[in-house]
DNA sequence: GCCAACGTTGGC
DNA sequence: GCCAACGTTGGC
């Protein structure tokens, strides 16, 4: 199983929303990005990700799972674009920022730190363990530490 | 609101 | 195929 990590701005697809969409999930729409396009056809149905606020509140929120592998988005008629459906799994009992992940030594490797850009994104193995855990996470089971 | 980083576009 | 111009992202 992969780990990723999706950025986005709370004004336009906050955490609550996804949360709202329950189990059924919603369509991660409007990337207009190769790189992040060409990750998001690489994701399988059960990878899971971290889902992270940008540009306010800059931390991440929340786990979530790939639901619906990769296929046309719906908000555009150009076939380049794809994505993937994503459903909330849980909150982040410590959500973790930016700073913290800046702070953090053993992450300063993570895309989110290298590039800023970036709005979908691959995490490594264990980095996805170490920001569970600092989150308050066991990062196999998801459940509160 | 500013601006650096960086992806995309288009002329040559 | 290069590169300047331009637009967008996102931290601060």
């Amino acid at each position: 199983m992969a780990y990723w990590l999706f950025k986005s701005e709370p004004f336009k697809w906050s955490w609550e929303e996804q949360k709202a969409e329950g189990d059924k999930g919603a369509e991660w729409d409007g990337i207009r990005n190769y790189q992040a396009r060409n990750f998001m056809r690489d994701m399988k149905v059960g990878d899971k990700g971290f889902f992270y606020h940008s540009n306010e509140g800059l931390e991440i929120v929340g786990i979530i799972e790939i639901c619906a592998e990769s296929h046309q988005d719906t908000t555009t008629d150009d076939e380049r674009w794809n994505c993937v459906d994503v459903k909330a799994i849980c909150d982040m009992p410590n959500p973790v920022s930016l700073k913290q992940v800046k702070a953090a030594e053993n992450l300063s490797e993570m895309s989110l730190v290298k590039s800023m850009r970036l709005s979908v994104q691959p995490v490594r193995d264990e980095e996805w363990a170490i920001v569970c855990k600092m989150g308050g996470l066991d990062p196999d089971t998801l459940t509160p530490l």
